[in-house]
DNA sequence: TTCCAATTGGAGTGGTCGCTACGTTAAGCT
DNA sequence: AGCTTAACGTAGCGACCACTCCAATTGGAA
C-alpha cells in the first residue's frame, strides 16, 4: 500500500517511527473503536507530534486502515504457527480451531477492532472497514479450502454455506470471549464448534444433498 | 428505571418527546456506535434542542443506556410472538430459530449497538455495556431453560457450555448478516445452528439414548 | 563541506464536542 | 387569577477534534 520503495533507503527513525504510531493506534482502536481513537491520543501514546502522524498517513482513515492491515498480518503469523499434521480428520479438525482460539486469545486486536468497524454502518464507509472486510476474506477462504479437502464429496453450495457458519461460530465465540473475560475456555469451544461443523459436514456429503 | 410515576400525570408532550429522541439516538447509534453518536446530531434528527435532551436523560452515558434498555424491550417484543408450539422436539427448535432470525432482521439496533459497546475496552466502562451485557443476560437464561427441558438428561456443567455455544453461535452469525446484507439467508443459517446445538445436547445427556 | 530530503517540533486553524445557564412558554392545580 | 412545574429555546462555555503550516533538525549523497 505504501510500503518500502526500491530506488531510497529509509531513514532508520523512519519505519521505527511507523510501527510505533501503529502500536499505539491499535491499543486504543482496539479500545475505543474508530471515533474514539484521536490523533492527540495516539500521539501522546507513542511519543510523536501529530505531524508526525500525518507525514506517515495522509489521515486518521488511512491510519486505521494501516492498523487492520498490520494487525491482521500479527494474527495471521500467529495462526500460521507449526500444528501437528497427523490423526484422524476429526482429531485434525479439532486441532486447528484449538490453534485459532489460541491465536485469537494472543492477538485479539484484528478480530476486535474489525468487528467494531464491521458493525458500523455509516453513510461513508471507512477505509478501515473495507480493508477488514477484504482480509477477512483471505481467512474465510482457507476455511473453505479446508473443508473442501477434508469432506471432497460436499458441493460447492454445502461447503459455502458451513463455511459461512463456520466462521460467524469463530466470531461469536471470540466476542464471547471478549465479554467474559477468562471465564470461559475458549479453546474447548473451539473445540466443540469445529467438531459439529465436520460432523455435520460428513453428513451432509454421505447423503449428497444440503437442504 | 426511570418510567411514568403515578401521582403526576405527564405533559403530553414529554414522553412523546422522550421517544422521538431515542428513535434518532438508537439510529445514529446503531450506525456510529458510542462516540459517534453526539447530542447534536441526536437533536438534528429529532428536531428538539440540546438542552432537552439534557431534560429527558442524565447525560449522554445515561442517553445511551436508555436506548439499550428500549431497543432491547423492543426486540424482546418481537421475538415473543406466538410460534407454533406442537411437532417433533428438532422442528420445535428450529421454528423458534427461525423466529429468533426474523426478529433480528427486524430489529436488528439492540444487537448491533450491544455488540459494538462490549467490544469496547474503555478504562471506564459506559452505562450502556453494562446494560447489555444486563439484559442480554436474560436472553441467555431462555435459551439455557429451553434447553433444560427440552434435553433434561443435561447436566448443569453442559447446558452451561451449549448455551454458551448456542449464544455465541446467534452472535456471529448475527454479524455475518450485517456484514453480508441479504446475501446469506439468515433463517436457515439459524436452523442449522439450532439443529446442530440440540443434536449436540441430545447426544451429550443421552449415555443410553438413540437420537 | 555543502546540499537535499526525510522527519520532527510546536504552534495554531476552524470546527465540533458534551454540557450548562437561564429565560420563555404553557398546562394543571387551587 | 395566581402559582407551580414540565418542557422548550437560545446562547455560549471550555475542551477537544482532525488537520495544517512552517521552521528546526538530521543523516546520507555529492
Amino acid at each position: 500500500m505504501d510500503g518500502a520503495q526500491g530506488g531510497r533507503r529509509q531513514r532508520a527513525n523512519g519505519v521505527e517511527s511507523r510501527r510505533r504510531i501503529l502500536d499505539a493506534a491499535v491499543e486504543i482502536a482496539g479500545e475505543r473503536g474508530y471515533e474514539g481513537t484521536s490523533i492527540a491520543g495516539v500521539s501522546a501514546k507513542c511519543g510523536l507530534p501529530a505531524s508526525s502522524i500525518y507525514w506517515h498517513f495522509k489521515d486518521k482513515d488511512d491510519l486505521i486502515a494501516a492498523v487492520i492491515e498490520r494487525s491482521f498480518e500479527t494474527w495471521l503469523a500467529a495462526v500460521e504457527l507449526p500444528g501437528e499434521e497427523a490423526g484422524a480428520p476429526l482429531e485434525r479438525v479439532r486441532a486447528m480451531a484449538a490453534q485459532v482460539a489460541k491465536s485469537l486469545a494472543a492477538e485479539p486486536d484484528f478480530l476486535r477492532l474489525g468487528l467494531m468497524l464491521a458493525l458500523e454502518r455509516r453513510p461513508q464507509e471507512p477505509k478501515g472497514r473495507t480493508m477488514f472486510l477484504q482480509v477477512r476474506d483471505i481467512a474465510r477462504q482457507r476455511v473453505a479450502d479446508v473443508l473442501q479437502t477434508l469432506v471432497p464429496e460436499l458441493d460447492p453450495g454445502a461447503v459455502d454455506q458451513l463455511t459461512t457458519y463456520a466462521v460467524a461460530g469463530a466470531d461469536g465465540l471470540f466476542v464471547q470471549g471478549q465479554i467474559a473475560g477468562d471465564r470461559v475456555d475458549l479453546v474447548a469451544m473451539f473445540e466443540l464448534h469445529a467438531q459439529l461443523v465436520f460432523e455435520a459436514a460428513v453428513r451432509m456429503g454421505g447423503t449428497g444433498e444440503s437442504r
